[in-house]
DNA sequence: TCGAATTTGTGCGTATGTATC
DNA sequence: GGATACATACGCACAAATTCG
């Protein structure tokens, strides 16, 4: 009849955090190796590799692999402010939101002009399977580091032949959907946001700098206008890297 | 040299969601046992179970200790809706949502009239640490299953003496905050809203009927008024049966 | 420049607890 | 109460990445 109740990875977690509470462990330092903090606690290697894995999670540590454990560096979380005042004229978003937090908001972006929409894009987009869109990509920076991706799908049929074909190009480039959509004499009524918590891809982690598998909130976007749908766009924001705040006016 | 690159527990689980994909296992169908998966694959039993918690985790099947692991019945989720236009005179938020769904909306609640307030609550209230105020929490119901959890926190000095002490009791029971505030004279101009995504705690698991550590929405709500802050409200929505949708008007 | 040692990351296995039937 | 099945904790072996002489 052994059995402590509270598993010795969840004790060992909880030391960590109190070497770091009480500044014996700063940000930025080393851990010792798995191998000597087990002995040193006299629990096995994997115990500590537990605990470890569970700070990580929650952003307490960082590993780096064939380097070590981290503390990790507290960083301000980057506030992104979803309402219907983030829509001005001729001001992208997401630098107006920067630019409000002190910091510079820049972007890269690819975009493939002919691609044939997915099932899944397809349905949202009331299209049919295989229907021509504009797939772009972004990289949001702050400060030069990427703390938001998204993709945007704009039907072929809706921009073609017009100035505004890419997002990123013409006398509209970067000035946001509702701008360049009014450039082509569509009126965007309201935007519907879908958000929904899920982990990190691989790919996402690597392109966010952020720990495998943390956690992200993926906002499905759709731009309503009086014709229908204009854009979709899936956004993910890194919980470790931005903070989501929507705004609700009250109608008296 | 050995190492197929693809490990095993995730062939095992394509093939699981092969099986769901073409009938042969049907929704609430018991799995096989996992010493009985693992000898038919040829795989060890804890591949079996990997494989299973990475399905049961997106919630494709589900487990019950004792019993077996089952294909997840597909439950259609619940629409949340978050927009000023919630709040309408006289009815309920929540009851609102449900009806537009044709279920039936219902809560629990539990209120304790003089609960000193936490430290984050009260960083987040504007007080200080140990000011009492008026805890209460909510079970929100759709056709009497739990499908979301909310607590309030409202400052005592903003509510006493008057008819809307407790959120549950007196004429305006039930109401919404923004009406009970309107009925004291505080006019609520426009709400924050906060979603992070983080992982179920057991007892919220417990109360919502979902498999334990499956992803929730934690939205942290304040409400504004001329006067200040009259309340904060933590939401939780579980991923699993819930999704939540924010309508932003676009001004012109 | 290169390779060996160190460290983290991943996959898989075993023992034991605990709930269900 | 016994048998069965899921859940949890812990351990081992190896791969991948990094560091440094």
């Amino acid at each position: 009849m052994p059995s402590a109740r509270t598993p010795e990875a969840l004790r060992l977690a909880d030391e960590f955090r109190r070497l770091i509470a009480e500044h014996m462990w700063a940000p930025g330092d080393p851990l010792p190796s798995r191998t000597q903090i087990g002995q040193e606690h006299g629990v096995g290697e994997n115990v500590v590799r537990r605990a470890q894995e569970l700070l990580i999670s929650q952003g307490v540590l960082e590993g780096r692999a064939g380097s070590g454990t981290y503390v990790a560096e507290p960083r301000q979380r980057v506030r992104v402010v979803r309402s219907s005042a983030r829509e001005q004229p001729g001001v992208a978003p997401f630098r107006a939101d920067m630019k409000a937090l002190g910091r510079q908001g820049d972007w890269e972006s690819r975009t493939d002009a002919k691609v044939p929409a997915p099932a899944d894009i397809a349905a949202r987009l009331g299209l049919a399977e295989g229907d021509l869109c504009v797939r772009t990509t972004y990289e949001f920076l702050a400060n030069g580091k990427p703390v938001q991706l998204s993709t945007s799908w704009e039907p072929c049929d809706l921009t073609a032949g017009t100035l505004v074909v890419l997002p990123e190009g013409g006398p509209h480039a970067g000035a946001g959907v509702v701008n360049r959509m009014a450039a082509i004499g569509v009126t965007v009524s309201h935007a519907v946001e879908q958000p929904e918590p899920r982990t990190a891809t691989a790919e996402e982690a690597s392109l966010l700098g952020i720990q495998k598998a943390t956690l992200v909130t993926h906002i499905r976007r759709t731009y309503y206008s009086d014709q229908g749908r204009p854009v979709e766009t899936d956004i993910v924001v890194p919980t470790a890297l931005c903070e989501i705040v929507y705004e609700i006016p009250i109608n008296p």
